[in-house]
DNA sequence: GTCTATAAAGTGATAGAC
DNA sequence: GTCTATCACTTTATAGAC
């Protein structure tokens, strides 16, 4: 006997629906503690709901882990790439564009960039290999741009370096934060403050960077 | 009936004892997977012996990883303060011990900051309040340094953007590497070797970084 | 759709033989 | 010290009533 292979329309009516609640718990829980040290009945209580609506609606803990990945990931990719295409815009603006959007976007979202970091060290090839092609045009375009600009002597920088750097300066105060707010003492309202204030920033030193230090 | 409370020298053979044999196996996969997803029966195939034994040397789960814990901590803090409290170093100079020596140990122990990470996210304030204070007389030493510089205007950087910026740079890239070796397309080789050319670079950049963009 | 009750499997820990 | 066998408890998942 299949199990009610639910058609998604249920209910059409707007949101907040019981599904929806599972789903935004379970997406809290996994993203807060991961997999495994999340329970199935932490989901349902933090729904409000029972433990046997969570399996009616998404079959196995396993499934209903697999679908909020899928989503956060996807978040967390259209937040980097959705600004970079534009063609009308230079090196630098993309830039800036990209800095603004990750802060923004880790604002909002700031356990995301640890769930992903875990996730991609738990099952290397399986979400790596996405992620991979989704930002292959980006890296191509950055490259050519670098590499270009190295080799008419304007600037001094492997590619390697840059990248490590744009994201590290931008992501990595989401990730230590906690680490980071203990060491220096600021207190949140300043931590989103700082962050606000590295959108200036950090395009500035990338900058900075280019140029050959001698 | 109180359980066997070895005293520490049963055998005082050489090491890989299977004591030490056991708890190495529990830092690889407790540090790579984390406390919930580790199970005691892995961490003993790992070890080749049995689960029983497992819990003979270090009593429970909880124990074992409490111990593991703590001697990855003290190993993350040491590796980053014993350089800075040279007094006859200039402050250019701790700086360059200090991204040299973290770099020298994320090499050798690549998982350590991501563990630590995931610890105190779990844990805010069982691990992070030690953190603190170990970091306490280093965090002293260069706010009040950056300050007086800032004061002085020979400099204009927040000492925390300067801290951020710092751990940024440095342990991001051990932190992000699956993704950046992906996105990049750099071998392993490659990858270790631009870890060592940052040694160089880093500091340069800091450097920079403080001076007013304007 | 939602619940209670329970089956089925997993996991940490111990007893007891050697 | 080390093993096998097993207990005790947790956790996922399902059956079945409403």
């Amino acid at each position: 006997m299949p199990k009610t292979a639910r058609s998604k329309k249920q209910k059409p009516a707007k949101e907040s629906s019981t599904e929806e609640r599972i789903k935004e718990a379970a997406r809290r829980l996994f993203t807060l503690k991961g997999f495994a040290a999340t329970r199935t009945r932490d989901i349902a209580e933090e729904a409000g709901i029972n433990l046997a609506l969570l399996n009616y609606y998404f079959r196995s803990k396993q499934k209903l882990f697999d679908l909020v990945m899928l989503e956060n990931f996807q978040q967390f990719i259209k937040g980097i790439t959705v600004n970079f295409m534009d063609e009308t815009l230079s090196f630098d603006q993309r830039i800036e564009r990209i800095v603004e959007a990750y802060v923004d976007m880790l604002t909002r979202l700031p356990d995301l960039p640890m769930f992903i970091l875990n996730e991609i060290r738990g099952n290397p090839s399986k979400i790596a290999a996405k992620l991979q092609m989704e930002i292959a045009p980006m890296r191509q375009n950055m490259f050519t741009q670098l590499i270009t600009s190295n080799e008419a002597g304007k600037t001094n920088l492997e590619p390697f370096h840059f990248i490590a750097n744009l994201i590290g300066l931008t992501v990595f105060p989401f990730v230590g934060r906690p680490i980071l707010q203990r060491v220096t003492g600021v207190t949140d309202d300043q931590f989103q403050q700082y962050m606000q204030d590295r959108k200036r920033l950090i395009p500035v030193w990338l900058k900075a960077m280019l140029t050959p230090p001698k």
